[in-house]
DNA sequence: AGCAAAGAGGTCAATTCATGTCCTCAATCC
DNA sequence: GGATTGAGGACATGAATTGACCTCTTTGCT
């Protein structure tokens, strides 16, 4: 075996284990123990903090050390980290999207074939947040995008815009940018000669050429703005707001982050009352919200929520009569 | 540099972008381009899939091939997938608990201080799964723990048995198990010199000593029967059983894989009929999915069930009633 | 069609590097 | 104190690396 690959395994055996006594890494690597300490040294000059214990029973082990060495994965972890990376991307930690989908562009494209096959088996059973993310996004189109847009690679791909027939697009990748746990691709429409922004749920049958392309100048401020600005045209969703009669960290142990809550004076009679402001496309989840917090409450808006509190009351108090 | 040195930065420089110039290559490794095609080569003997475009604007680029290579991660994306690990650890991604597991205490073993601060700060600011995981998990104590357990290391911590006092413990570490969203160390206890297992969350100040032990045989078929049985003597939770009048789709399209629906004969009027069944600690997650499932149903089990959906009825038909 | 750019790769000589052997020293545990 | 295990210097041998120079092939551009 060459020294490089020696090396690289060497490195690998001492991430797996704590402890390796030295003669048995030599016998691993197939050379004498003298050789061994010197691939340690090296592994030291290269800046990795091997700690070594002397005397009987020693050994060598990987200390944290001022950069994370290359990381040596068995399969098993790279699915796992793919999978919980995908998560991420999607929403699940907010504020860590944009870099966990760099990451995952990192390990998509990298990923033999099979453990591919494996993170995407795995994806599809993974169970959607129970609020509704949203439609599921693809980790392969995602990654392929975010490669496309950092490499300046064109992209073409079926676009399917709600209510509409599926069409063909040439585009010159910009960048993604996510919004309230979705993902949208900002590119140059080659045919439409303009730029568009594409939800990337949306997407399907993603190419990339090979080529590369010469970057336009984007007519906005950012990717986000320009996103947004498409989206403000757009029908609305729900504005939900809610006033509760209780202190405001009762509801805010319940909806956390994803509403905002503020004391607002009580009435008279009223310990303490607060409003809930949440913006949401779907009303399961203010419902969810509503049924957990075991306080009096009013609907200030919308008048769908109002109706839909109504059917769900009646059919749980069928449900919960007697004679049921 | 030594050509390990140059192999691993070479690697690193392939896995940032996607296309590279040979010539720009050669000059970040300071070599000259016919050495430059030799340590190509030997990446190639490594088993790493390096495509070349030839003729002019040619270049190298990394292919998924039939290994995973070193990952060389940046800070960030570092940070990104340990949180996302940890995640995926935590149960958001139903069984992968311990493959990722697997990877977190790789990562988090070999992550450099500053960066281990990030990732405690990240997950402290990180929603908890909206339906009450738990009690959330320490990262840190959880891959300590991993680690102790793989290395045969001994442990010290202090834990806090629910109701009681903190205990200090001296134990041989033998495996974490999950169940039902929770961690559980299966370790041998010293002083009590008997087996016992711990709830990850209630265990602290986790301390390893750096010695070995010998592994003791640990009288159970496996740990997680261990744990099991050690919980069956618990409380118990509910154990949810309702009947809708719908198919069998409708509803798990909304509950998912967290409860299992089974398609029962219609009664007469019904268009079909099925079967819920949902074991669970706490009541919100199955209203929830009650209230979402548009479709009649009963409640066969339990009675607080239905006191709940009664309670959740008035409130709401108060809150959804016109004077309000 | 022809040309320039860029990768593939053979050959060779000079040089550097890696290896194993043998040695002494320094911790560490029993 | 002795055994074990890591640290590391010295040295001879042999293998690997490098750069220079060359030819060939592919590709895009004019």
């Amino acid at each position: 075996m060459s020294t490089s690959a020696r090396m690289l395994q060497l490195l690998s055996l001492l991430q797996t284990h704590r402890y390796w006594p030295g003669g048995e890494l030599a016998a691993r690597l197939e050379v004498t123990p003298r050789t061994l300490r010197r691939d340690i040294e090296r592994l030291r000059d290269l800046g990795y903090a091997v700690d070594a214990v002397r005397g009987v029973a020693g050994g060598y082990q990987l200390q944290p050390g001022g950069s994370l060495p290359p990381l040596l994965l068995e399969d098993d972890e790279a699915v796992a980290i793919a999978v919980g990376l995908q998560n991420a991307a999607a929403g699940v930690v907010a504020g860590l999207e944009d870099t966990s989908l760099q990451a995952l562009t990192k390990v998509v494209a990298l990923m033999p074939p099979k453990l591919r096959r494996r993170m995407e088996a795995l994806t599809s059973q993974t169970e959607p947040a129970p609020w509704g993310r949203g439609p599921t996004i693809d980790a392969e189109v995602l990654t392929t995008l975010a490669q496309a847009c950092r490499d300046h690679e064109p992209l073409t791909f079926t676009y399917t815009a709600r209510a509409a027939e599926p069409t063909h697009r040439r585009t010159e990748p910009h960048r993604l940018v996510t919004l309230g746990r979705r993902w949208y691709l900002v590119a140059w429409d080659r045919d439409r000669e303009d730029w568009r922004s594409f939800r990337v749920d949306r997407i399907a049958d993603v190419r990339t050429s090979g080529q590369r392309f010469r970057v336009r100048e984007l007519p906005a401020a950012d990717a986000l703005t320009f996103v947004r600005e498409g989206i403000s045209r757009m029908p609305q969703r729900y504005a939900v707001r809610v006033r509760f009669a209780c202190p405001t960290e009762q509801v805010s142990a319940t909806v956390g982050r994803w509403a905002t809550v503020e004391p607002v004076t009580p009435r008279a009679g009223e310990e303490a009352a607060c409003l809930m402001t949440m913006p949401t496309e779907t009303l399961d989840w203010p419902m969810f919200a509503l049924a957990n917090t075991d306080a009096e409450f009013t609907v200030e808006e919308p008048a769908e929520l109002r109706e839909a509190l109504a059917r769900v009351a009646e059919r749980f108090s069928r449900a919960a009569a007697p004679g049921a």
